[in-house]
DNA sequence: TAGATTGTTAATCGATTAACAATC
DNA sequence: TAGATTGTTAATCGATTAACAATC
């Protein structure tokens, strides 16, 4: 709405645009706050920022990423973090051959500095590119070290504590999602 | 389960497993058959085979990949579909350049040529990994040819007819989703 | 002032859970 | 036969929607 130069909206277009009803939309934002003026609406530039201060996803975010096999090499290689407010400031792999060498402009460490960087550091969030029988193990490092969100590339369930949020990429499970409405 | 060597299960261990009430599992199964027995429970491998039936993931899937690109290379390279289901037979790219060459064994074929191919092979799913800017168009044509499913490896949210399935690969969505958690 | 739209309360709807007869 | 667990109905719970006073 913003590139199309919009100023105002209202629960009622967003919710048209959204898919969902105008009274979803009202009752989602005000849980919360007041974002909207009476027999107005919303100022559009207002609410997104809000919305993204809300999300946290108005600041930089650094992310340690495990593993520097084809994946982590793909994912790494990546240009698309940047721009929306994410940054690999680290890369780590358990393979001596890979260490010291580099992946997409970053230098491949040693796993096994992995948990001391990331507590000096204070890095929150880790992106997992190692093989399926690693992850786990890789996983509980990566909690014990204080790492609070992981983005897991492996076609795994991973076990974690629940203060710890996991979101899986696994193209294969998303095209299963699709298989039972295909004819 | 059937790795664990075990036979027979419960709606109770199922629920506990997958972090769902028996009620829930119960119910949920109960819409598409009768699948236990009063007393015993539910066979491993038999409900295991229903299921696939029901999901349709008991068959191979013939897959469509568009974009030549250094997304659609690691699509293309990417090992993990066959055995889960999934085989990418055709590759289309726009750019003259690469029609003609090769990656991942696959030989890119201008998409001028895909909307006739897809007709008459009668692929139903395909993979974009074009440029966000080029999505929708390349969307417009899949669906024309007949195309029920997508996976978008781009960035953007395509419009389709109700009866087009859709899903999205975007890290950054997925990282998005998490850092509302994380302090 | 009249019209429009918010934020919120009450009503409705649908999904989850509890309970139990059927039966292995 | 006694114990266990299913499939399903009824009860409960929570989420969505409708309605409206407040007010811009």
């Amino acid at each position: 709405m913003i590139a199309e130069g919009k100023v105002i909206t209202s629960s009622q277009e967003l919710g048209q645009r959204l898919g969902l009803s105008s009274a979803q939309i009202r009752k989602d934002l005000s849980q919360f706050g007041e974002f909207g003026k009476q027999g107005t609406g919303y100022n559009i530039t207002f609410l997104a920022e809000q919305l993204r201060r809300i999300l946290k996803v108005d600041q930089l975010w650094n992310i340690a990423l495990v593993g520097a096999g084809d994946l982590g090499r793909a994912v790494a290689n990546y240009g698309g973090f940047f721009d929306r407010g994410f940054r690999i400031t680290k890369v780590y792999d358990i393979d001596p051959q890979k260490i010291g060498q580099r992946i997409g402009g970053f230098i491949i460490h040693d796993v096994a500095s992995m948990a001391a960087d990331i507590r000096k550091t204070k890095i929150k969030i880790a992106m997992l590119a190692v093989p399926a029988a690693d992850a786990q193990s890789v996983t509980d490092k990566l909690v014990e070290a204080g790492i609070q969100a992981i983005l897991c590339y492996a076609p795994v369930s991973l076990k974690v504590p629940e203060s710890v949020k996991i979101q899986y990429i696994d193209p294969v499970l998303r095209l299963q999602h699709m298989t039972y409405y295909v004819s």
